[in-house]
DNA sequence: GCCGTTTTCGGCCCGACTGTTTTCAGTCG
C-alpha cells in the first residue's frame, strides 16, 4: 500500500513547484491528488492494475503516468529534477508559520538560506535584514515562529481539543458580548487530531469579544488581532482562532469555517458555474450582487441545490458528487446506539467494580452493556482465568434481576500469536459475545499477522475484531497486517470489525472503517471504558463513524438486543439459521 | 495539471491580517 507515500511526493512536489513560482493551479492540481490518495480506501497499487487512476478525482493523464512511473521505478523523474536546484533541507523552511514560498526562495538566493538551522542563526545575527522586504518586525516574528518548530509539530488529539475549546466557548459565554459561540473547523469536522481550533460567535459588539478572547488566562501569545478575527496560541502550543460575524452571516460563516478548505473550494466552484458567488458574509449573485443566502448553513447549501452536508463528511472526498446526486448517506446518530459493547471492570485492568459500570452505562441510556474484561495472557491487565470469569459469569447472573438494563457476558480475549484464542470454546460458548483482539507480538510479519487475524475471526465464537490495528495515538504505531485481508475474511464470517472510540485509539480510524463498511463490514462502535467517564467517549467513536460515512444499518450496537444476540450467536456450532 | 448539465480551451474560491510598502504582496485558512 504506497498511498501515503505517493501522497507525501506529491505534496513535495507541489511545494517544489510553488518555490519554482509555478502557476498556483498546477501546484494545487499535485495537493489534490496527494489528497485525493490519502484518502484512499484501497490500495493505489490496485486501482493502478485496473488502470482505472484517472477515474480518481484530481488525478487526470499526466498525474496518472507518474503513479505508474513510481510504481513501476520507485521514482518520479520530475520530482528528481525539481530537489536537484534545491538542498534537502529547503522545505523545512515551509513548516515555519508566517514564512512561504516567496520568502523561502529569497532567503535561500540571497543568502544561502539553506534550511531552519541557518535561518535562525541570521535571524539571530540580524543578517536577514538585507533581505528586501524584511525589517525588524518580520525577524521577530521568524524567530518566534521558529521557537513554536522547535517545540514540536505535534497535533493536538481531538479529545483534548474539545476540551480545550469547550473552556474557551465557556469564558467567552460568561464575559457576555457574544450571543451564538460554535466550535468549528476540523474539530467540529471530528478530526481525530488538530492543528488547531476555530470558534465561531455572533456579536453586535466584536471589540468586546476580542479582547474577552486575548485577554483569557490560557493564552500565550497574541498572533493576530483584528477587528473581526483574532488568533491567540494556547498555553498547549496549538493556535486558536476567533471569527465574530453578524448574525445574518451566522450560517454562512459557520459554513466557511468549518471547512474544510478543500471541500469550500469545490463549493465555491460550483457556486460560479451557477453564476452565484460564496464568501464568509453569505451567497452573492454575481450579477446583482444580491445577497441570495447566509442566515443558516441549510440556505447556504440549498440555493446551491445541494442539501445540507454533515461537517463530518466535507472532506472533499466525494460528498459534494453525493449531495448532488441525492446519494448523501443518513449517518449513525447518538440516538441510534443501543448499547456499548466492550468495558472493563475492576476485574482486570479497569478501575470500577461491575455495579458501578452497570449503573453508569444504564444512566447513560443504554439497552445493553457488556463485560469484557481481559482474558489470562493479558497479564498486565490482570487478565481472568476460566475459573475467575465463571466467578464473574455468576455474579453477573445474581446482579441482573436488580437492573433494567441488559448486561452481556463476554470477553476481550487475545489472539494468541498462532491465531488460536486465549480461552477455549468450552467457556467462550457460555459468553454473550466474544471480541477477540491482539495485544501482543505486535512485531509479526505482515503475512503472519494477516493469517494470525484471519483465523481468529474464522473462530466462531467471536463476533468482534476489537482495535482491528492495535495502533495507539503518538504512542505506538499499527501493527503491519492487510486490512483488506482481515475485512475479507471479517465479510465472509459475518464478523464485526470495531471502531474504538477510547482518544489513544480511535481503531479503525475514518479511512479504514470507510473502507469495511463498503466491503461489506458492520462495525461496533465501542468505547473499550476502564473509567466509567470512558462511556461518554461513544462521541468519538461516532465521529469516526459519520466521518466513514457509515449509517445506523451498518453498526451492531445499533442492533436491539435480541437481533444483536442472534447476529451473534448464529455462526456457533448447533445455533439456528 | 485538472476539468466540463454553459466549455476539450479557458477557466480555476474568497477574504482577513500583517508588515512593508505609498497601494500591495505574502501568508493563512
Amino acid at each position: 500500500m504506497k498511498n501515503l507515500e505517493l501522497a507525501r511526493l506529491f505534496d513535495e512536489m507541489a511545494s517544489l513547484l510553488e518555490v519554482a513560482n509555478e502557476s498556483v493551479f498546477r501546484v494545487r492540481a499535485y495537493t489534490r491528488a496527494a489528497q485525493t490518495l490519502e484518502t484512499l480506501g484501497e490500495s493505489v497499487e490496485a486501482v493502478a492494475a485496473r488502470g482505472e487512476l484517472e477515474n480518481l478525482p484530481g488525478i487526470g493523464r499526466e498525474l496518472a503516468a507518474k503513479v505508474d512511473e513510481y510504481l513501476a521505478s520507485g521514482r518520479i523523474a520530475q520530482l528528481d529534477e525539481l530537489r536537484r536546484g534545491l538542498p534537502p533541507t529547503f522545505l523545512t523552511l515551509l513548516e515555519i508559520r508566517g514564512l512561504g514560498p516567496k520568502t523561502a526562495r529569497l532567503l535561500y538566493d540571497r543568502l544561502g538560506v539553506d534550511g531552519v538551522e541557518r535561518l535562525e542563526a541570521l535571524a539571530r545575527s540580524g543578517e536577514i535584514l538585507r533581505v528586501p522586504g524584511i525589517r525588524a518586525k518580520t525577524r521577530e516574528n521568524i524567530l518566534k515562529a521558529i521557537a513554536v518548530w522547535k517545540a514540536g509539530r505535534t497535533r493536538t488529539p481531538l479529545a483534548r481539543a474539545r476540551q480545550i475549546a469547550a473552556g474557551v466557548a465557556e469564558a467567552l459565554a460568561a464575559h457576555g458580548g457574544a450571543d451564538r459561540i460554535e466550535v468549528a473547523g476540523s474539530l467540529r469536522r471530528m478530526r481525530e487530531t488538530v492543528k488547531d481550533i476555530d470558534i465561531l460567535v455572533t456579536s453586535t459588539e466584536p471589540a468586546r469579544v476580542i479582547e474577552t478572547f486575548v485577554s483569557l488566562p490560557s493564552v500565550l501569545e497574541v498572533t493576530a488581532r483584528g477587528d473581526t478575527k483574532a488568533s491567540v496560541r494556547h498555553a498547549e502550543g496549538l493556535a486558536i482562532d476567533l471569527r465574530v460575524v453578524e448574525p445574518d452571516a451566522f450560517g454562512a460563516a459557520l459554513q466557511y469555517f468549518t471547512g474544510s478548505k478543500d471541500h469550500n473550494v469545490r463549493l465555491r466552484e460550483l457556486a460560479r458555474r451557477q453564476g452565484l458567488s460564496v464568501s464568509e458574509y453569505g451567497v452573492f449573485d454575481e450579477q446583482t450582487g444580491a445577497r441570495v443566502a447566509g442566515t443558516t448553513e441549510e440556505e447556504v447549501y440549498g440555493v446551491l441545490g445541494l442539501p445540507s452536508i454533515p461537517p463530518e463528511l466535507r472532506e472533499n472526498a466525494g460528498e459534494l458528487e453525493a449531495a448532488r446526486d441525492g446519494r448523501l448517506p443518513a449517518l449513525v446518530t447518538r440516538a441510534a446506539i443501543r448499547g456499548d459493547l466492550h468495558a472493563h471492570t475492576d476485574a482486570s485492568d479497569g478501575h470500577h467494580p461491575l455495579e458501578q459500570l452497570i449503573e453508569a452505562a444504564q444512566a447513560r441510556g443504554h439497552e445493553y452493556i457488556i463485560v469484557s474484561d481481559h482474558s489470562k495472557s493479558a497479564t498486565v491487565a490482570h487478565g481472568l482465568g476460566v475459573d475467575e470469569l465463571r466467578a464473574q459469569l455468576a455474579q453477573i447472573r445474581a446482579l441482573q434481576p436488580r437492573y433494567r438494563i441488559r448486561i452481556l457476558t463476554g470477553s476481550e480475549c487475545d489472539v494468541l500469536a498462532d491465531g488460536t484464542l486465549d480461552f477455549p470454546d468450552e467457556i467462550l460458548k457460555a459468553l454473550d459475545l466474544v471480541l477477540a483482539a491482539v495485544h501482543s507480538r505486535f512485531r509479526q510479519p505482515r503475512h503472519e499477522m494477516t493469517a494470525r487475524i484471519v483465523r481468529a475471526l474464522a473462530n466462531p465464537y467471536v463476533s468482534i475484531l476489537a482495535h482491528p490495528t492495535g495502533r495507539r495515538l503518538g504512542a505506538r504505531e499499527p501493527y503491519d497486517v492487510d486490512l483488506d485481508a482481515v475485512f475479507a475474511a471479517a465479510r465472509a464470517h459475518g464478523k464485526a470489525v470495531e471502531i474504538n472510540a477510547s482518544p489513544e485509539r480511535l481503531d479503525l480510524n475514518d479511512v479504514h472503517a470507510r473502507r469495511a463498511t463498503e466491503l461489506g463490514v458492520s462495525v461496533a462502535i465501542s468505547t473499550d471504558t476502564h473509567w466509567l467517564e470512558n462511556l461518554d467517549n461513544l462521541e468519538l467513536g461516532l465521529g469516526i463513524a459519520r466521518r466513514a460515512w457509515i449509517g445506523p444499518a451498518q453498526v451492531v450496537n445499533a442492533l436491539p438486543l435480541a437481533d444483536l444476540l442472534a447476529w451473534a450467536h448464529r455462526g456457533r456450532p448447533g445455533a439456528r439459521e
